[in-house]
DNA sequence: CCAGCAGTGCTAATTTTTCAGCAACGTGGC
DNA sequence: GCCACGTTGCTGAAAAATTAGCACTGCTGG
């Protein structure tokens, strides 16, 4: 067995979606934010194997445990974010970033926003 | 079983990511391109199940099988994109964008470009 | 204090996934 | 036309994932 492996079966990846999206679960929270949920021991049994694949440790709090990834959030999301530039915009950021403000309403204050993140890149760019 | 199964296996996923990389692919052009590959016989394998749970269709073309996607890219851009929105962004594209900018280096061109898209956005939005 | 509840560790069995081998078929070159 | 090669269809077996059950531990409220 390979100390870190990083292949997640189709259960893991969805535990490590709660996870990310909730930053800290216990497993009563994965189970019941599971999509067509499996016992409570199946749970608790996957977050083990995940613990031992290195992805996410736990702490102990009270009586139960509180699992945290071992990747921070942040490195997840550019990981993800490069993942799915690369597969489905062809490496291409600029693209992506168009289709997400395509598909998305944004507010006239989120707009703002994004425009000073455009003009400060402009400044850093030069 | 389930006609359409959404449920993606470790392998699936990863040809699927393939696929969509590709657009469209043969047997042998997803064996080169698989991480650790398999056999030629098990990708075979791989695409034929892709295809019963409805995520492939082929083609032919000549003496072999193109495979296609069922579901288009554009509307596989669109859900992978809200997917990671929605876990690692707590579902603010706003948050994702900026991170797309901030972690890629894009060029002038680019930035004038979305730019361009943002101004159209405010256009909409009003 | 001490029951009861909620949580854990571990194991074993079922289900799903992954894989390779073999026979048959069609294509394309010669 | 005919042979060699690449490709497909199919099947069975190995490996991995997924699940539930059971026994044990330790908080926690009354």
């Amino acid at each position: 067995m390979q100390k870190s492996d990083r292949h997640l079966s189709r259960r893991e990846r969805q535990i490590m979606d709660v996870v990310y999206q909730h930053g800290r679960v216990t497993a009563a929270e994965v189970l019941e934010a599971l999509p067509d949920p499996p016992s409570y021991s199946a749970v608790r049994a996957l977050l083990r194997v995940l613990e031992e694949k290195g992805h996410l440790r736990h702490r102990r709090e009270g009586a139960r445990y509180v699992f945290l990834p071992t990747v921070p959030r942040e490195t997840a999301r550019r990981s993800a974010l490069a993942r799915v530039v690369r597969t489905f915009f062809g490496g291409s950021t600029e693209a992506a970033v168009a289709a997400l403000i395509d598909q998305s309403s944004l507010s006239g204050t989120d707009l703002d926003r994004l425009q000073d993140l455009i003009d400060r890149a402009r400044q850093e760019g030069r």
